[in-house]
RNA sequence: UGCCUCGUAGUGUAAUGGUAGCACCAGAGAUUCUGGAUCUCUUUGUCUAGGUUCGAAUCCUAGCGAGGCAGCCA
């Protein structure tokens, strides 16, 4: 029944989640399989929503089914448009070229349907499939239905299921901590029916009055002990102004959010397993005559060297610890996708991590694994000298200039080569020059041999210091018959180093992005913030091959030896930015920390 | 404290009563004009104690441990 998954040519996943839909497929227990996203619009999305977007838009991906993106928005005091636009985009972006045939989205300013059948209301708001519409489109709102939610509000009361408490949130906390019941519990249907009426026409301050369930006040679950289905705010609301002043809590409008919508499997994570009770409770307590939705849950991704709540990042950015939401170092989906990260390697991420009930730590090496991965395939590999430290070919003639042929990528033959220039004077990486060489170093050092990629061997003759004793040239002599596939060409050196043509190279702008924090669980215990990483981000001005002038603002470049770069949106014409994405492996690194 | 859920190599996950696998990480080697990539090898695991069964990671009981919930947040 399922489809292999796409571009990590790895089977379809397999989970507990999965498992029941597979079986409610072959069991022909719905029409279509109809998942959701629905994110609060209180911020950006990150890593961990990347994760449950995968599963949700997965399952619709491999089952055939619809995953529709909605704003859970009920909270006027936090959520804010900025957010909904972030979102959207970050959403399309992760499922773009994947999953987008199962994106669901509604004709923009469509309200739920409302039908009679028999004598019970009902209310259907159904997505239609993004890329085949002509007609503009939205992502669904929780708040589109706030008309709807209000009748259910009615319908409860009327039922005798719901009453309007009076009590102040204190008090309710207390009560239901205790177990007490509220003394308004047993108002007629009349009376609440009446206050309820008024809590919407404005009649309350804040806080005065509540609409509660009416369920159990001595279930051992404290969901079941009357929740809150509607408080008081006079607030005004993103996306539906001031016609509320009243708005219904999560449990409330997300339960019924998944019904009209006629989502099948309501996915989410583990702190809202307490909560299935009350949202199988509400299901049933309405006459509700189209098929219901089921919860489902698993754990969020907590990642080693990183932060996820949103609270704390929100801080990050408040507080001018990171430029903005979108940084390179945060987790976030645009900062992950700015540092150069691309969405199928985040795919395969979430691929790779499972679903599970088990509140996990992942590593981070994981993700960096799967971006090497993808990138060592599709990355054009490029010349790049970071720390440039000038050298001099002394019996390469002044003016001379060379053609050489590099290969753009090994790992794909079809990728050809491109010409680099070769001189007198070239930049290497100051890092592959050491004046007291450690053991087993085969870079360069005085009187040492090295091959520079795609050109000639070298001895390093001289080298020229300043008045503050740093180095600031080598004076080598290159093997002119060792050029690739000339004479000497064949004999053995162990260092091969990247360098640049110096009256070639062009300047860029390079940004070397390190972890953000410095310890695995930043949130384990103290402040997280004190944990920061005082070297994230090093900014170095480095020299190019020029082709890099023309560099691609979608193709993530290898630079040899050093990692994957890609360009910044803050590149100017002929000032180009990269980010590092990730570096490469660095075995030799790993041996000289041993030292 | 009450309730809910979860415990499989260092980490993340398979095994759905029948040989405990895979990936990452770590370590060793081969190879290499990227100390990359690739290839080979290695270390390490079913929380504990009972029970059911021919047979238990899997089912049962108890214990231990971890996470979550206890907003008029989501």
């Amino acid at each position: 029944m399922t489809t292999p998954n796409q571009n990590e040519h790895a089977p379809a996943p397999s989970d507990f989640i999965r498992d029941v839909v597979a079986g409610d497929v072959k069991s022909r227990k719905h029409a279509q399989i109809h998942t959701r996203f629905p994110p609060e619009p209180n911020g950006y999305l990150h890593i961990g929503h990347a994760k449950a977007i995968c599963l949700n838009f997965g399952i619709a991906h491999e089952f055939g089914g619809v995953c529709n993106i909605r704003m859970d928005d009920t909270n006027p005091a936090k959520e804010e448009v900025e957010y909904v636009d972030s979102i959207l985009a970050d959403t399309k972006w992760l499922i773009d070229g994947w999953a987008d045939d199962n994106l669901g989205l509604k004709p923009r300013g469509k309200t739920p349907d409302t039908k009679v059948n028999g004598n019970k209301t009902d209310f259907e708001l159904s997505a239609i499939r993004n890329p085949k519409s002509e007609i503009p489109v939205e992502p669904f709102h929780a708040s589109d239905y706030f008309d709807q939610f209000y009748e259910y509000a009615l319908q409860l009361v009327r039922n005798g299921n719901a009453y309007v408490c009076d009590m102040t949130p204190e008090q309710t906390d207390e009560f239901r901590r205790l177990g007490k019941e509220s003394p308004f519990r047993d108002r007629s249907v009349e009376e609440n029916l009446d206050l309820l009426v008024r809590m919407k026409g404005g009649a309350f301050p804040d806080g005065a009055r509540t609409l509660r369930a009416k369920i159990d006040m001595s279930s051992p679950n404290l969901w079941l002990r009357d929740p809150v289905l509607y408080r008081i705010r006079h607030a005004e609301h993103h996306h539906t102004g001031n016609k509320w002043c009243i708005y219904p809590m999560y449990d409330f409008a997300h339960t019924l959010s998944d019904y009209i919508e006629g989502i099948t499997h309501s996915v989410c994570t583990l702190e809202f397993e307490v909560h299935r009770p009350l949202y199988d409770w509400l299901l049933a307590s309405l006459d509700l005559p189209r098929p219901l939705p089921h919860q489902y849950e698993f754990a969020r991704l907590n990642l080693t060297y990183t932060v996820m709540s949103k609270r704390k990042l929100m801080q990050l950015v408040n507080d001018r610890l990171v430029n903005g939401w979108d940084d390179p170092r945060m987790p976030t989906i645009s900062g992950l996708r700015r540092r150069g990260m691309t969405a199928s390697a985040l795919r395969s991420f979430a691929y790779h991590i499972g679903i599970t009930k088990y509140p996990s730590m992942t590593d981070v090496a994981l993700l960096e694994h799967t971006v090497r991965e993808e990138f060592n395939r599709s990355a054009p590999r490029r010349l790049a000298v970071l720390r440039p430290l000038k050298i001099v070919i002394t019996n390469y003639p002044e003016s001379k200039v060379e053609e050489l042929a590099a290969v753009n990528n090994p790992e794909d033959p079809g990728a050809g080569s491109r010409k680099i220039q070769f001189g007198r004077e070239l930049f290497i990486d100051a890092a592959d020059f050491t004046e007291t060489p450690p053991p087993k170093y085969f870079r360069l050092k005085p009187g040492g041999e090295v091959r520079l990629k795609y050109a000639y061997i070298i001895k390093c003759d001289e080298v020229v210091k300043g008045d503050d004793g740093a180095v600031i040239e080598l004076r080598c002599t290159a093997d002119l018959e060792s050029k690739s596939g000339g004479a000497t060409s064949s004999r053995k050196i162990k260092g091969t180093i990247h360098w640049v043509s110096a009256a070639r190279a062009i300047d860029a702008e390079v940004r070397l992005y390190d972890r953000l924090f410095t310890v695995p669980e930043p949130d384990a215990d103290g402040d997280f913030k004190s944990f920061l990483n005082p070297n994230s981000l090093d900014v170095v001005n480095a020299k190019c091959e020029p082709s890099l002038a023309d560099a691609d603002p979608q193709v993530s470049y290898q630079f040899e030896r050093l990692g994957y770069f890609a360009l910044d949106p803050d590149s100017k014409p002929g000032k180009p930015v990269f980010n590092r994405t990730i570096t490469l492996k660095d075995t030799w690194a790993k041996e000289t920390r041993k030292h």
